[in-house]
DNA sequence: CGTTAAGCTTGGATCGATTCAAAAATACTC
DNA sequence: GAGTATTTTTGAATCGATCCAAGCTTAACG
């Protein structure tokens, strides 16, 4: 009761303890955090000055700097905190990471920030052992904020290019080719591509140059997948609009508009996320477009809501939940080697992906 | 490059490059916290120097103790982590909290556990300047166990009627009675309440014994409207039959199974939070039972899902994201006192609720 | 009773920074 | 050029603990 209250007086220590117990700050030390090695009677005599003073225990800061651990794990963003509750991609992902979590008792930090300057200042600050960075945009100034930092990191879903840092991630060519093959096995010929970002800031048709030049290797991966399959299938690759989003409803519908505006529309859809692809649908429906029966739709990552939306989502399902334990264990158990690993994907056949219309 | 890597040298400190700037540790740590003040000239050299050596900037653990401000909150439950990804209430919850840090830049820690011991030591050693507590089950627990750090901390949900800690809620009575006001007006007269927990560990048929010294007041206060409402519509209380879940589908089931074995089953139920409402509009249709045609629900929270279950959840809202702002600012400005904020709730009339079939 | 082993305690060193009063350097005024 | 004002820099003190080598007790044994 009585520790903050009365006056100005500072926070009792471990030290003040000790010397109400007339013991040394060693022993008192020990009382808390190796209780086995003192006395019984000293230990007691400790712990009844501390009850007695209202002394909560050794403070973490203090002990933190001793020994050096936080014992707790950051994950990044450039997105607002509220992402990590709202998106279902990254509420599936915080899962797998809570669970490596929970299982060695370390905490999770959410690192995140309104603007550019204060995220630096965020991940210069975090009181964590590591991070794990959500690469959505500006995921490359997040791995160098975060490389500054000199603690373990790795990177989640976007593979950068750069063999120098820890990356975990899925064989975007084959879960691509699958969802590609998918649809031309159903018979499609006329598809689009909504693409997730190629590089930072920009939304629109996408050239072939700006495929080539990609800063983020997981959309171009992807992209690659799709067209090695239809190349396969002896669709001409070359007609297939790609419409660049950044993974959010306007740029999905702009991209929409855009593709539907043609003259021969596609019955195909290719989304890069469920996300855009749970957009698309709504879009279809509310114009009046039956999904499947006039345009088939497939998303890739393979959310949960994925299942439940109407018709059910038709996607490649990413381990999404491994993913995210895989990232906290390589945190944990850091050995100080770069590691990249690549985890296998899932074609997930449900109602939104059937035969292309007769009459198209 | 070479900071970490040149055999076993112990990291670089900020005096380390203060000697090899040849200037004072005390320069050097301005040079980085307040480089205004140290001459041009001065900051360069030093700021090469650390440069030179790979050294990150002054390091979070050094400062914290200086400073005693982590600058982050934590937010603490009984649940496993991953509940606060999957938790539709705490997610609304955690997206009001993440609203108001994001604002002053202050970090969220989540703090959790496998088992009560691993609980106890996450709280007592979090890096966090205070507490939200999401009071689920065990909640009186977590307030004894925070205390205990002699940190601020804020208690949601479930008052509490320990006027010594602060917390934010909303008006039980006041949401209760609306809701059995709503469903009385509708011509119900038969009524079931599937209610959250009265104390610890226990579900089933609730006796008025138990309801008296109910722990949680927040569930005694829902099941106090209720009752206020039914008595002003001349329903007689004592035949409702009040089953007391842990607020999951299993315990649910369960009390549906007891409710509707009943010779006189209730036309309409009052469910204490939307998960259990959900839960119950699942079984009710699974059964062939017309959900509003034959038995009305109603829940209580509004969580955002309620709007999407079929039929649509008709329920009494609580501004969640509300609570949540108030409870992160009532950490981050604390002023040393104890604060208990009681927030109004709204009827959200949808599609679950109806007049009672003709033949009963 | 002296010796040895085992168990407890001690107190200085350390973790990595920030702060602040005082000293030093520089600039300015007459 | 002395005197004063201003800007910079210094270095000791501090934040709150843990660790560990060395010293001290105590118990047991011959």
């Amino acid at each position: 009761m009585a520790s903050t209250i009365e006056g100005n007086t500072r926070p009792i220590r471990l030290a003040d303890i000790a010397k109400a117990a007339g013991v040394s700050h060693g022993t008192a030390s020990n009382v808390f955090s190796r209780p086995e090695i003192v006395r019984e009677e000293v230990r007691e005599r400790v712990k009844a000055a501390a009850e007695a003073m209202g002394y909560a225990g050794p403070d973490p800061k203090g002990r933190l700097l001793r020994a050096g651990k936080v014992n707790a794990i950051g994950v990044a963003t450039t997105e607002p905190l509220s992402y990590f509750f709202e998106d279902p991609f990254a509420r599936a992902m915080m899962a797998g990471i809570s669970e490596a979590c929970d299982a060695t008792g370390a905490g999770i930090a959410l690192v995140s920030a309104g603007n550019q300057e204060k995220l630096a200042w965020n991940i210069q600050s975090a009181l964590v052992d590591g991070f794990i960075l959500f690469c959505i945009e500006g995921g490359s100034r997040l791995v160098e904020l975060t490389r500054e930092r000199k603690l373990p990191f790795v990177a989640l879903e976007l593979g950068f290019d750069d063999d120098t840092v820890s990356a975990i991630g899925v064989d975007n060519v084959a879960g691509a080719r699958l969802a590609a093959q998918h649809l031309a096995e159903l018979g499609h010929r006329r598809f689009a591509v909504l693409a997730l970002p190629f590089a930072d800031g920009s939304t629109g048709l996408v050239s072939p140059e700006k495929v080539r030049t990609a800063l983020y290797t997981g959309t171009r991966d992807r992209l690659v997948g799709y067209f090695e399959a239809f190349s396969r299938y002896g669709v001409d690759t070359a007609g297939i609009p790609v419409y660049e989003t950044v993974n959010d409803e306007a740029s999905t519908r702009a991209g929409l508009e855009t593709i539907f505006a043609s003259a021969a529309p596609p019955t195909a859809i290719l989304a890069m996320s469920d996300r855009i692809a749970m957009v698309a649908i709504e879009w279809l429906t509310a114009r009046g477009i039956a999904v499947p029966g006039d345009v088939s739709v497939i998303g890739f990552d393979g959310v949960p809501d994925a299942a439940l939306c109407d018709p059910p989502l038709t996607t490649v399902a990413q381990p999404i939940a491994e993913i995210g334990r895989r990232a906290a264990r390589t945190i944990l158990d850091f050995d100080g080697t770069v590691r990249r690993e690549t985890l296998g994907v899932e074609l997930v056949v449900r109602g939104s992906s059937g035969p292309p219309p007769k009459t198209a």
